[in-house]
DNA sequence: ATTAGCATACGAAAAAAATCGTAAGCATGG
DNA sequence: CCATGCTTACGATTTTTTTCGTATGCTAAT
């Protein structure tokens, strides 16, 4: 029964909210057939997950009709939000600056990426 | 017994990391101590973690005294760089310029740090 | 109407991770 | 010598996450 939002979704969900993501909305096969080209799963193991999901509120689904058609309740940024704040927290001491250096120096960027960094950049430096 | 490099750390094992990185090295109290400023935890718990830690080639301990002392097998910054490309690649579509607007968007830097970040952004440009 | 195909529901098992109780050993101080 | 306290070892349980088998029902084609 429950629903709790802010629930941090596991690894496996998040493979799923990430195809609901990028198609707005899709039935259960659509995502399965996504995840099982990328990995070998079952598709009642999909259904099952997104079942869960939508439990816990992290999906809605539209069951109007025979076949439900699922999207993400929780928006893609306040996820990843959350992550990476997360991610600040456990492996970078707190500091925000370290984990871009790290995705900066590690990670190679397009010249207009850069660029786009550069103007937040400006911008914050304004502040 | 066994032991495999490039295990990914769970949540509870990046907790220890943690700890060790910052201390150097450290016995399992002392890392008790640190963890259960935070939360809820039973020494045992910690020790058994440390335990498993070691099998799986995490940390590496010296054993020669009744009270062992512990460090970390794996580089900070090797775990950060493995973490976050998994991250880009599972939240931000492989794309590590998002994950940095992010992380500066979202999450407070010091006029400092972002003089550093401009220095290597810098640098990337004139490659 | 019967069958084949796909859909959901759901229980339960398997796997992974975390937690803890208890035993046993070894110092140290009384 | 004995008790107290701290240590590791280790088995077992609990909790969380993932996986899947099976039942059941609807729909469309034959």
């Amino acid at each position: 029964m429950g629903q709790q939002k802010n629930t941090k979704p596991t690894e496996s969900e998040l493979e799923i909210l990430q195809v609901l993501w990028n198609k707005g909305n899709a039935t259960v096969r659509e995502v399965h057939e996504e995840l099982a080209s990328n990995k070998d799963v079952g598709y009642t193991t999909t259904l099952k997950l997104m079942q869960i999901m939508h439990d816990k509120g992290l999906v809605n689904r539209d069951d109007s009709s025979k076949t439900h058609i699922y999207q993400a309740a929780v928006s893609r940024e306040k996820t990843q939000k959350h992550l990476v704040g997360k991610m600040i927290d456990n492996l970078f001491s707190g500091s925000p600056a370290q984990l871009v250096m790290q995705a900066l120096g590690n990670h190679k960027a397009s010249l207009n990426e850069l660029d786009e960094i550069q103007q937040l950049l400006n911008s914050l430096k304004k502040q």
